[in-house]
DNA sequence: CTCCTTGTGCACTGGCTAGTGCATTTTATC
DNA sequence: GATAAAATGCACTAGCCAGTGCACAAGGAG
């Protein structure tokens, strides 16, 4: 009993495919007629596993938020403090840049906002999943750093705050909202601008 | 001939229903007839005004979007080299944050991400009318403070940029896009942090 | 007083789609 | 091969809503 012949694969085209056309469409235009043909499947299976549309919804919307905070995860993990901090904290910055770049990151962004309004658990679901733990991440690491000698920072969560805003708010605008594609050159330059002035606010040996 | 028989009062009465009911409602769900009823006015008044629903749509937010780029400006022109930076700055600060807050504000950006996707010219709207006349007006001003010594800044595009940066992506997260609603406190620390980082990034004198 | 613009009220079409019901078929497991 | 869970195909209901058509009312302009 413990295979369920077949029906993970299924759930899981799914959800892929349900993802796919959300991000797409919309969740409103979406049609879950439109969701079943692309993953292949019956309509009938989409209800059996999910009941109605927007709890597959929200399920779609969550496997993408533990598919974004394991690849922002990935990135942090890069900030240790054994090289020049402006080296690794540039270093971090670019990965993290380019996991905010990620068109499924956008997609999931633009979901959020569109639907939040009409479903408020999905803002607690991303968060939980993602958000918070990304930027606890971050400040853990920067307070390593500050530890190390390599940073003067007082509250290692507002800087982990600030050097997040650094970074996203540029790109956001930047990539008008995720629709026009930045290229390495930009984002190298978004990256260093960030890392530039934090390390100004914060580095801890003085600047010119 | 130049008077147009009320037209202009039926036409405002739509424009504030439609945006009203847009926001609450979102446009997908919002109804056409929802919005006549809201505004006091028969359904086919809108159609001879507006067309379609997409054009009423797009003049409601760009009513929205001239609102907010008076109010955000107003704010910015308080940034003056005739006071402390740091003074000066938090004022302006705080006059952005509460503009960034506004509930209309945000009612705002939530259309905006949810439809732009399917309607691209939003966020042209938006930004030739909102976003870029306010960052550019707040580079003229910073580049005015470099010149006054007060601000140690190369390039004042970059450092808007991130001023704006290191004020709303905290707000953003903090309010929970907009539907928690952050106290004077608050504001006031969010507002502190990013001045007090501005400030050791791009202040003229040394802080401790 | 008359005309013409503007607005009203109501009924209606046409299109789309979430979700269901049912008979049938596949498929894993025993 | 028997069995039961899982999946399929198709038809169908029920609801929603943009946009239209038509007859009619209001009210300022000439």
């Amino acid at each position: 009993m413990t295979t369920t012949r077949g029906r993970i694969d299924k759930r899981q085209a799914i959800l892929d495919s349900a993802f796919t056309v959300f991000a797409r469409d919309g969740y409103r235009q979406a049609s879950v007629d439109t969701v079943a043909a692309t993953a292949g499947v019956a309509k009938h299976t989409i209800y059996n596993h999910f009941g109605d549309k927007e709890s597959l919804f929200r399920a779609a919307v969550a496997a993408l938020a533990d598919d974004a905070l394991a690849r922002n995860l990935a990135a942090v993990e890069a900030l240790r403090p054994d090289r020049e901090p402006a080296e690794v904290l540039t270093e971090v910055g670019r990965k993290l840049a380019e996991c905010y770049c990620d068109e499924k990151s956008w997609a999931l962004r633009r979901l959020l906002y569109a639907e939040f309004a009409s479903m408020p658990e999905l803002q607690d679901i991303v968060r939980d999943r993602a958000t918070d733990k990304v930027n606890d991440a971050l400040a853990d690491r920067l307070a390593r750093l500050a530890l190390a000698g390599q940073l003067r920072i007082t509250d290692p969560a507002v800087a982990a705050e600030q050097f997040g805003a650094l970074l996203t708010a540029p790109l956001e605008t930047r990539s008008r909202l995720g629709t026009r594609k930045l290229g390495a050159a930009e984002l190298d330059e978004v990256t260093g601008n960030a890392v530039r002035t934090f390390l100004r606010a914060f580095g801890s040996e003085q600047v010119v």
